[in-house]
DNA sequence: TTGAAAGCGCTAACAA
DNA sequence: TTGTTAGCGCTTTCAA
């Protein structure tokens, strides 16, 4: 493994100095004799030399890459904002650190640190809400975007989706299309506002509707706590109920999609099916899947907006910003339509 | 945005040198009274210091951190492979940075050399192949993985799937289910060996069993390229030969899934589907779809397992790694059964 | 057990 | 138009 040729090297060879070579790199030609700039350009392709950004940024107290933390690259939601981010961020030059934390609370600080100690500008985090404040005290130094779980904290931006009102407007919709029942599912919400909102907005229109509410909790990858969903499901269509089931996020609903499906009643004359998420499955099953779909792309267009802004010195008031998802009703529900829930919030 | 605070100023607070805080940081307090180290510990917490990670990186020449370019962090692949990648490097304290080149060769170019720039101390990337040049000097330097679209450079390392032998089983089951024909979709394979590998592996197929191959090009994201596939598919079915469509990857029978469906031909005893890659809906669908699998999983970390035994300093003498995909037949091609194809080669 | 000082590769203020 | 030099935050050698 050669050493790598740095900027002496190049002045060296060209026998010029280090700062003409600066220069030179940083495009700053117009005090610079066509020869001197011809030599320079010569040697460092001959030299194969690379600018250490390292040193750069640790002169220029800018590293030009900025950090994000998911739960798992794994999820649709997960994806669709890095790329998006991501995108956003590279065209202006900003380079991405991804990390995962797997929903771990205590990794997900170790991550946090890692990044700051490479000297990232900004951070955009799918927090677990156990790093709030220290969260908090690193927004007062650097932009900070908390994403999807949107917690509210007085220096960091945050950017979500309306989850209740899209929750509410989705279990609405589904009474409206005659389901008796909606058995809703969920992961354990204690703690995740993404999760809870989404809950409350379920049950508040199961208020409105006077209809008993019908939560069923389950884990991902644990197959056993999924039957009594489904039998519970069984049980409700074998009584004569039209019964919807709406699942709290894309993923659950994919791990008993069949064993629903096995149950052998008619979707959607006995069985509707719903889920928050938009799974790219989703119009590929039959009949196609009804979908709240959040605004993911924006998501991470927005946060790097924010980043942005606030790197470039700006003033960036709107700390907090609400997307609407929209609602995409298909033949899983029985009727086709899509509409946005809501308008986009800033605040 | 306050100064984040230095190792200066903890060992002006703590009142001890600059060295002696080093050596707390690195965890040499064999040579450190028990009072110092607790000063410096205060200090520390008090100020809320981090170190900084590019000036460390700077003096060692290392930076434990690891780059990644793919050509679009939404492909199952993409993300099957980064996250098993990332996960086997953050378990030895390396970081990662990731890119997307979008199938672009500039724009790939210009990511490796940013990488580079940023001192990364490994690059894995699936290259468009048109940088292979630059990449075989660069694999001089530093440890570089090909990933997937293994192309063979003598310094470089390459990590593949066996595309044409799983891709000419595939196609001899679909022959020995009964299919008389198979309808073969792919992108563009030019210049790109895993689709070219593919491709033959059909070929050869179809040459064994006397078959005349049908091979129909699509563009993702253009239906209008997949209309003469469909109807192709149609028309032979029409004509009462039993038809398999089989497709080079997940996507671009994800793209045309619904129109196939919808010539109303019935799975499998008409139409068979099949497809290279293991998208996550392959068992959703009704019936389920066969599939060929690639060791995603397996390939990420034994990327990390080639980078990080490089970078310890050990040798690797096998350059390159083919592991054996799975053929996982479903009920989308009539005969449930599921074999890996050959072995995992080392070379 | 501790510290002074050189130097990693670069930028920019100042000087020529 | 070009060069000298200090310094970004850290590690490490050498000395005390």
């Amino acid at each position: 493994m050669p050493k790598r040729a740095t900027i002496q090297d190049v002045a060296r060879e060209a026998g010029v100095s280090v700062t003409t070579v600066s220069r030179y790199l940083n495009g700053r030609y117009e005090s610079m004799s066509d020869r001197t700039r011809e030599k320079i350009a010569d040697v460092i392709a001959r030299l194969g030399y690379r600018p250490n950004a390292l040193a750069k940024g640790l002169k220029a107290q800018r590293t030009q890459t900025v950090g994000a933390i998911v739960v798992n690259m794994g999820y649709p939601f997960c994806v669709g904002f890095l790329r998006a981010f991501s995108r956003a961020l590279g065209a202006e030059g900003y380079h991405l650190m991804v990390a995962e934390s797997e929903g771990d609370a205590r990794r997900e600080r170790q991550l946090i640190e890692s990044l700051v100690a490479n000297r990232v500008e900004a951070i955009a985090l799918q927090t677990s809400g156990a790093n709030n404040d220290y969260l908090e005290d690193l927004a007062r130094e650097m932009p900070v975007v908390l994403v999807d779980r949107a917690f509210s904290l007085p220096h960091a931006y945050a950017i979500g989706t309306n989850n209740r009102d899209a929750s509410r407007e989705m279990a609405w919709q589904l009474f409206d299309l005659g389901y008796e029942r909606i058995v809703y599912l969920t992961e354990d919400e204690r703690g995740i506002p993404t999760r809870t909102e989404r809950l409350e907005g379920y049950l508040e229109a199961c208020r409105v509707a006077l209809r008993e509410p019908e939560v069923m909790r389950v884990r991902r990858g644990d197959a056993s706590s999924f039957a009594d969903a489904i039998a519970r499901v069984d049980a409700e269509i074998r009584r004569g109920r039209r019964t919807a089931v709406y699942s709290a996020n894309g993923l659950i609903l994919m791990e008993c999609y069949r064993a629903l499906r096995q149950l052998g009643h008619p979707v959607p004359s006995a069985l509707g099916l719903a889920t928050f998420d938009h799974p790219d499955w989703a119009d590929l099953v039959d009949p196609p899947l009804t979908c709240v779909r959040q605004p993911v792309d924006e998501m991470g267009e927005e946060a790097a907006r924010m980043v942005i802004a606030r790197l470039r010195g700006e003033d960036v008031p709107e700390k907090t910003r609400v997307l609407a998802s929209t609602l995409v009703m298909r033949e899983s529900t029985g009727r086709e339509q899509s509409a946005r829930i809501g308008r986009d919030v800033s605040r």
